[in-house]
DNA sequence: TATGAATGAGGATTCATTCAT
DNA sequence: CATGAATGAATCCTCATTCAT
């Protein structure tokens, strides 16, 4: 268990596979882990390359893991965790209209993306070099987020909000792909910030669902 | 799910790297790699399995390529090289405003996507993999296809058909990783066709451009 | 059996090893080989380097030879026949002093020299390569050469021209080594010919023999 | 035969490629490349034949190489060093007439020889093999010491000791060479010792540049 | 004679993983 | 905790050779 977390990483650290270790140096671990998948992908990430950026040599990695793979669950779990605390609402926020609640969760999730690693939100390829249980528990928590953002839209349907026409389960996958795609192209060192970036997918997200 | 053969294979196929070969084993190759390239990811991917699924021996494969890596660029190539087929429009069509102009450019898009592999539309990491001037070169078609699309949004955002809120910038890249995604979930095995999907995203693109 | 042989090659041009062939084609095969292997190395050459060079294609070859090794064995014999051809005197030759042989020697054999590529005068390593029935007929032929230098050498220390401290084998060794290291460093592009170099080795050798 | 390991060897040889490394595990390899290189040429030696004479297995090699080619250079490197090592003259030689500064070098080459493998002094063809950066490196260790031998002969050329016909660069070729051709044929097992050769090269060397 | 296509046995290199110190 | 050294299985790529046409 990790004893103590840094705010940064506070909200869901997946603790490290092996027995009571420094947290830091496991916080750390996994920075540089999220930088090296990242930058050059998961298969073509080397152990060693993460070792380097924590300085230390690869054989002392495997103090703290026992394979490359701990190093991407840890990874996912930690941005899936990240995802359901963002999925959160309060007893007010959930008994708003569909559309205010949809906008809403658009500028939380956004706001939590620039936090985690391209690898965070693993996408559907990656997910299967996980064993089977660490797989069935990502899908348990994608599901859950898929599941409250189906039923945000399914409640604006309902209620009129949004286009009947539409087909939630290929509106839920539309809206994550089209956030969590961000990561593959935005980097927010010109005009444009990560807020500017939220603002717009939210109209034109809500415009997009609206009836005709 | 993987690139199916079809008469413009012929047309828009890069051509094999080595010379003239027999051109039906060269696109049953090309077949091969992006169903292994899509089932594995590139580097996951082995010679030997594209080789296999062709029924021949990882060897016999360098008749045909100098490195994994011609794979890569051919699909990618491919891929792109019927990008560019979809952004051709006629005079008339060239014509129009720009919602329609956009409308029908994803009904054209969405009904090649089906005919490429997940590799045609490469991600950013994965074209890292090419070599300096085979990079540029998909790169440049990729710049083509990016400018005609955020010619029309320009052209709508002038016309006052578009939000001129919306950068047209992140519009462009946008829709791109909306329409590409796809192949990262869609299976269209269920209720849902290729048709249908299209449909919705040009209803849902349309409307969220729209202006206040 | 080679059926008619240019005069440049008359010599002794190692006939193909598979039977009747079109002599000229054969001889055009020798001298790609001579330059592949020169310019790469035995080992470095390939088959298709050859092959290319003579206009066809790799499989071609195979019609003119049974393995790469025949290349070489070809010519290396090729070689060695010009060789034994340089060292054959006629009565009056054979009758001089040993000083006057082996200058007439040297003579004759740096004219032959840039007739034959690097591979003619095979090193010991390169031997090894060859079948044990084919080492040994080179090994023989080699054998003649140095019988013949070293009679020279031992008849001028019996008569008194030569040192009678010189070991003949050694002295043998050292100026076959001497004559053929040429082709390692020596372009006759410059000030210097061949010949110049030829009547250089001859004063220089037979100077360093004289006695005290 | 193949390089002796020696207390020189600490000082001259090149340093591994990755970093400090166990120095005397470097010098097995280099040893145990140097044997195998000697044994079947460079392009034919497997990696996995010096990893065996080492003890280890072949991917256990590539923890102190990045590659063949590293193994060459270090021979290389460690042989030319040697070869300077060998051009060092104090003042008092310095000072010396070109007969007995040649006559004093031949012998401290010849000592030196034994030391080396074939490799140590490498062909021109396998000069090729290395980088652009490494073989030019390599050629400039080879140029001072050609200039090193071509000042003696130009000194005692000047000062009537050898023959004014001789071209200079010529003879430092041809010396070089001789001495160099000695690891192809020489084996210390029979009557004459290493000091017996180098006895003979000086004498035959020393008359043979003598005027006439 | 020549070709195109395939074969298959290597060989270099990579890298996650192990483990004694 | 960390290191240095080694492991060994994988995987890309090479190329001499074969052979039906």
């Amino acid at each position: 268990m990790v004893a103590q977390q840094d705010p940064e990483r506070a909200v869901a650290t997946a603790s490290a596979p092996k027995g009571t270790l420094n947290a830091a140096r496991w916080s750390e671990i996994l920075d540089a882990a999220a930088a090296v998948f990242t930058e050059k992908g998961y298969g073509a990430a080397r152990i060693e390359d993460i070792a380097a950026r924590v300085g230390i040599l690869k054989g002392s990695l495997y103090y703290y893991i026992e394979s490359k793979e701990d190093l991407l669950y840890a990874l996912t779990v930690d941005g899936h965790t990240k995802g359901l605390a963002t999925i959160a609402e309060d007893d007010e926020a959930r008994a708003a209209d569909a559309p205010s609640r949809l906008g809403s969760f658009i500028m939380r999730w956004m706001a939590m993306v620039p936090t985690t690693g391209e690898y965070a939100q693993m996408t559907e390829r990656d997910v299967r070099l996980l064993s089977d249980e660490r797989r069935a528990t990502v899908m348990e928590m994608r599901n859950q987020m898929h599941r409250y953002l189906r039923g945000i839209i399914e409640q604006g349907i309902a209620a009129g909000h949004f286009d009947p026409a539409t087909d939630p389960g290929v509106a839920t996958n539309s809206l994550f792909e089209l956030l969590n795609s961000t990561v593959r192209w935005f980097r927010p060192t010109g005009r444009l910030s990560n807020d500017d970036l939220a603002a717009f997918y939210k109209t034109f997200v809500l415009r997009g669902l609206r009836p005709a």
